[in-house]
RNA sequence: GCCGGGGUGGUGGAAUGGUAGACACGCAGGUUUCAAAAACCUGUGAGCCUUAAAGCUCAUGAGAGUUCGACUCUCUCCCCCGGCACCA
């Protein structure tokens, strides 16, 4: 319960691992050897209540649900802050490993604190009230509150929670040395050790004679540590020592066990004929004996190494750090402390991939190139945190917590200067099959394959991003992937006709003099399309904005004579992303065709425009610069733009309600827009607008500029 | 139980508080064809009315509210999907 709630403490509950559990029992068993006494008795349920809880799997217990259990001990603590005797309960709802394994019972204010006192007949009072006078008992769980007012609380009664009252608490408890602020963070002891072959081996090595010797990495070689005390991970390490839980019966469980040294990282994993798990509930690898058997880094005898491998969780952890230096294998991820070696090697390298320059360009170029490097290297860094996770909702607890609590570590360890890894998590829904989630043991899953094999892997992606919103997933037994299809292939038809048509450049010039209003029309078309598409990828709303490219492309049929080699190019350019393929294809062929066509080399034309504009949007990725003749990647190029003055439209459509109902609507001119007294007489002269408004009184007149004109009649 | 996301035509889904159903699928009719597939064109929320055109009414899970106007905002309720570690 919440510090502030701690004048309502009526009991006490330890999980039954904890440490006192044990005191207790001993306890009374010494002082009870025999009889059966009502003390005898309490021991034997007791025991029978911590036999029976440890039996249970973690599991087990939750699946239990809300029937909580429990028994009393027999023994009271004293509550400091008002010397109240509260009576000690083990029950295990109560998680040992989680905090202090021991919690107090206020079931005044906390909904399972009150569930389990009522089936104990253990005391309730009311610490926190509707009203600083609220006293009324609580006696049923509706009665219960968490967050009101204080009452019943001494000094601290009258006070709202949870703050001010939860600091003052706080305050108050650290002043008096009750206690002390502690951050409790939520995750539970973390067993990253798996029995499996696929896996990075964890690099530790167990050393029997050390072991009987009560020598470990601990123990052995502290003093020389100690002397490198500069060195801040050594220091962690002794720190962590003394963070290892250390119960009164527990030993050291470290003895024998020793890292493997540095210099002899990485442990790979060895090849094995036979990888698969032998049922014996050791790591396959335990039976490879010239993996097992190795030396011990502190005495040099026989020692054996650790067989297990660490969990998949662990390196899913870290893995967005590592797409950052994939090209190296000296480090494992750009940071902080790493940036000083990686410019050193960097640097040194020469940019050998250039062929046919003088020496000078070379030079040139060379200087271009470690500058480039120096700046990757630097923007590398910069380039994290990750802007935005996108992940299924599963993964909003268990794997962010994890790749959370590793980034954290690493900012202490003063690897990296940030310690959230992703500042925002985009949860994206989920493909549903048949109308539930796909899972291979129902066998109701989506085979992409067979639908790549039948309608290529371009209609797949489209279809995949178009059938719902992003958000929220969608159901996969729909159809409407031939659709998909079909735009596709219209898409390749138009560009592929375009193409062939400016082969008889004559014919492509006939049509010219009746498209200028088409050529108009398109061109809004395309901007407004531009503007859509563009909000629309940034906002991850792939599904209309692959339905204003469908329109778009209706439009482009529509007005087919007038079209234009850069409509064509811009509709590309946008579908790109979904896809990939038709489109760098179409894309190559457009840029071929200017080639045959013109009947001359220049490109140059055509490509040094593409290099300015990219310079202009500031996109241009320097290593892309040297992609002049031999790379025309669609995807390289730019995101297209829009001009707003494209956009407007010379004509407003008024829409006429009356009483909120639309009756009407006519096209207004744009220049007039603005003045309602000219909407209003355009509106009243209209025979549909003169029939509802018959007879009738107008009170009022809504506009709403450009948009709607109400008249609000009686 | 708690947390999150939803509920709109026959289907998937669109709609900064301003013409509900964009864009698709499906279906119907047509063009083309010896025929079929493919492609293309037209129509398609429901109901009423009409020869027709037009028109009217009802519709966004249910019910209230705010507003000139509500799929959208507020409240109550119902249902569906997903997640969950009794975290004190």
């Amino acid at each position: 319960m919440f510090p502030e709630t701690i004048y309502g403490v009526t009991y006490m509950v330890l999980a039954p691992e904890h440490p006192f559990v044990k005191d207790i029992t001993s306890s009374l068993a010494r002082s009870h050897p025999f009889g059966l006494s009502a003390q005898s008795r309490r021991l034997a349920r007791l025991k029978d209540y911590v036999e029976r809880s440890k039996k249970k799997t973690e599991q087990e217990r939750i699946a239990e649900g809300k029937e909580k259990t429990g028994v009393f001990t027999g023994f009271y603590c004293i509550n400091p802050v008002n010397n109240q005797k509260v009576p000690i309960w083990v029950a295990d709802y109560v998680i040992a490993t989680y905090g202090t394994g021991a919690v107090m019972g206020v079931p005044g204010s906390d909904h399972r604190d009150f569930a389990f006192a009522r089936k104990y007949k253990l005391p309730i009072i009311r610490v926190i009230g509707k009203a600083k006078d609220d006293l009324s008992e609580v006696d049923s769980e509706e009665k219960v509150l968490e967050e009101g007012i204080l009452v019943n609380s001494q000094q601290f009664s009258g006070m709202p929670t949870p703050n001010p009252a939860r600091d003052k608490i706080k305050d108050f408890l650290e002043e008096r040395g009750f206690g002390k602020r502690k951050n409790q963070y939520h995750l539970r002891d973390w067993l990253i050790s798996r029995q499996r072959y696929w896996g990075p081996p964890i690099p530790m090595i167990y050393c029997e004679k050390c072991a009987s010797e009560k020598k470990g990495y601990f123990e052995v070689g502290s003093e020389k540590r100690d002397a490198e005390s500069l060195n801040s991970r050594n220091q962690d390490i002794k720190e962590s020592k003394s963070r290892i839980p250390h119960f009164s019966h527990q030993e050291s469980p470290m003895y024998g066990w020793f890292p493997v040294p540095e210099e002899n990282l990485p442990v790979l994993l060895p090849d094995v004929k036979d990888w698969r798990p032998k049922g014996t509930g050791k790591s396959p690898l335990a039976s490879l004996e010239s993996f097992v058997n190795t030396k011990c880094p502190n005495c040099g005898g026989n020692a054996v190494r650790e067989t297990d491998v660490s969990d998949t969780f662990l390196d899913s952890s870290w893995y967005f750090l590592r797409y950052l230096a994939t090209d190296r294998n000296d480090i494992p991820f750009p940071s902080l402390k790493f940036q000083l070696s990686v410019l050193g090697s960097q640097l040194s390298e020469t940019g050998s991939s250039v062929v046919g320059q003088s020496v000078t360009e070379r030079q040139k170029t060379d200087k271009l190139e470690s500058e480039n490097r120096q700046q990757k290297t630097d923007n590398r860094i910069k380039w994290l945190p990750v802007n935005m996770y996108i992940g299924g909702a599963e993964h909003s607890v268990l794997h962010l917590l994890y790749v959370r609590f590793l980034t954290m570590v690493f900012h202490d360890l003063g690897l990296i200067d940030f310690d959230e890894p992703f500042p925002r998590f985009y949860a994206h829904g989920l493909l549903i099959k048949e109308g539930g989630k796909m899972s291979k043991s129902k066998g109701n899953v989506v085979v992409p394959d067979e639908y790549i094999k039948k309608y290529g892997a371009d209609t797949l992606r489209t279809y995949l991003m178009f059938l719902g919103p992003f958000s929220q997933g969608g159901d996969f037994y729909d159809n409407s992937i031939s659709g998909v299809y079909r735009f596709l292939g219209r898409v390749y038809k138009l560009v592929s006709g375009f193409v062939e048509k400016e082969h008889l450049q004559s014919q492509a010039r006939s049509a010219k003099e009746n498209v200028e209003p088409a050529g108009s029309q398109i061109a809004k078309k395309v901007h407004q399309t531009i503007k859509k598409v563009t909000n629309d990828m940034e906002a991850l709303r792939f599904n209309t904005a692959i339905a204003a490219q469908m329109e778009l492309l209706n439009t482009f049929y529509l007005y087919q004579k007038a079209l234009k080699r850069t409509d064509l190019e811009q509709m590309l350019l946008m579908l790109a992303p979904f896809a990939p393929h038709i489109t760098e294809e179409l894309w190559q062929r457009l840029r071929f065709s200017v080639f045959s066509s013109r009947l001359s080399v220049p490109s140059q034309s055509v490509i040094s425009q593409s290099v300015t504009e990219k310079q202009k949007t500031g996109k241009q990725k320097s290593e892309n610069r040297q992609q002049k003749t031999d790379n025309w990647s669609i995807h390289l190029e730019p995101w297209p733009t829009y001009d707003p003055k494209l956009l407007e439209e010379e004509e407003v459509t008024v829409v006429v309600q009356i009483n909120g109902k639309v009756r009407d609507n006519f096209k207004f001119q744009i220049s007039n827009f603005k003045f309602q007294n000219k909407v209003e007489e355009e509106a009243l002269k209209r025979e549909k607008v003169k029939k509802h408004l018959d007879g009738k009184k107008i009170k009022r007149v809504v506009y709403v500029a450009g948009k709607i004109i109400n008249f609000v009649v009686g």
